[in-house]
RNA sequence: UUGCGUCACACUUUAAUCC
């Protein structure tokens, strides 16, 4: 038996995890008992080729037998299999089980559990299993504060993954990245900008070097807030410290650019798309219109159309709707006719956001007929007006 | 002999209409 153990565990800590299971088969032919030791092995091993099935199926084998009460041990190497698997539901339950025949968890099993529950977002049982650990007098290690932190945080509730925060920074630890950036996520949800910030912050002064998801969650904490003066100014530090920025953060600053009707702002940012290789998207430039439209720029709003017709983008409702919206200034009605055409030709079916300007840019321009016509359209094409 | 050495897993993000 001994022999078999130790060849087992041997191939099972180098991964070869089907040559264990032959082993194992050979095992059987033996009137060899196995034992606890072999068990938690083997559930190991075929847990990792074969899935938790296999892994359950052998559990029950071994409590067929009745020979020996399952330790520890053997419901961790379950647990283990259930937690890759994302069987969360199953890991609840084997601890269910392991309460009811009186076999207590070891500081092992509540990592696993915890690791487990973490790892499908199930914020109520990592809650139990970590008070659970506390109860027991047993410090909390860095990743279960870490795990606590992201699960808390993704369930909205960011005071509790902050006192952890605390806790865990009080405790010596260092919060990882990862944790930091769904507390910073979480807390900039609540519209809490400035504590967001501070974070953000503690983070720097701690030597943990922000990353794009950090960027999204500080800049998203400020978009959220109606801040954004500080969500430009900070787009503008992140691209400064030379981090790689994506064309969706680069959107979400065009956006800022937006609300401040800072018509340049956005345009310079849309130039600076195309230099740095930041390839921009149909929703880029209709920022960037819209900005233009907010700032009353009509020409440069055109001009940004027929940029994008140069380099072949097609528009979206959003562009389209903007721009027959930017024709009713100057009472343009044939140009706003021209665009809706255009993109009718294109394939883009009109919304109701295009109908309503364009019957806007013909009531201001005191085209009667036209606007009651296109109602009429409006009507055939199936949409309704509002 | 089970768990966070490693790997894996868990975190983030965008626009629009009249008055």
């Amino acid at each position: 038996l001994t022999a078999y153990n130790s060849l087992l565990a041997a191939l099972v800590k180098n991964s070869m995890d089907v040559k264990a299971l032959t082993v194992y088969e050979s095992m059987k032919q033996t009137k060899l008992v196995p034992s606890m030791y072999t068990y938690t092995l083997v559930i190991r091993a075929t847990s990792k080729c074969q899935g938790w099935e296999s892994a359950y199926r052998l559990f029950n084998e071994m409590l067929s037998k009745e020979i020996h009460k399952p330790n520890v041990f053997v419901y961790n190497a379950l647990i283990s299999a259930y937690g890759r698997a994302k069987k969360w539901n199953r890991a609840l339950q084997i601890w269910d089980k392991m309460k009811q025949v009186g076999c207590k968890e070891s500081m092992g099993t509540c990592c696993l559990l915890i690791s487990t529950f973490v790892g499908c977002r199930q914020f109520e049982p990592a809650l139990e299993v970590f008070f659970l650990v506390i109860q027991r007098g047993w410090r909390p290690t860095d990743s279960m504060y870490k795990g606590l932190i992201c699960v808390s945080a993704h369930e909205g509730r960011w005071m509790l993954a902050l006192e952890f925060f605390h806790e865990m920074v009080a405790s010596g630890a260092r919060p990882s990245l990862l944790a930091c950036n769904s507390l910073i996520n979480s807390i900039g949800k609540a519209g809490q900008w400035n504590l967001a910030f501070q974070v953000y912050n503690w983070m720097r002064a701690n030597g943990l070097c922000p990353d794009a998801y950090t960027c999204n969650a500080v800049l998203n904490a400020f978009m959220n807030a109606g801040e954004y003066d500080q969500g430009v100014q900070f787009f503008l530090n992140m691209k400064e410290s030379g981090l790689h920025l994506d064309r969706e953060v680069y959107n979400v600053a065009l956006v800022a650019y937006q609300k401040l009707k800072d018509w340049k702002g956005a345009l310079g940012l849309l130039k600076e798309m195309d230099t740095r290789g930041v390839q921009p998207d149909v929703m880029s430039y209709g920022i960037a219109i819209t900005a233009c439209e907010a700032g009353g720029q009509t020409s440069l709003a055109l001009m940004v159309y027929e940029h994008m017709k140069n380099v072949r983008c097609t528009p979206n409702t959003y562009v389209v709707a903007a721009l027959i919206r930017i024709c009713k200034r100057q009472s343009l009605w044939h140009i706003a006719r021209k665009i809706f055409e255009e993109s009718c030709r294109a394939g883009i079916e009109p919304n109701i956001y295009v109908y309503n300007a364009l019957i806007d840019v013909f009531y201001k321009s005191k085209q009667v007929t036209l606007a009651k016509n296109l109602m009429k359209q409006m009507h055939i094409r199936g949409c309704k007006p509002d």
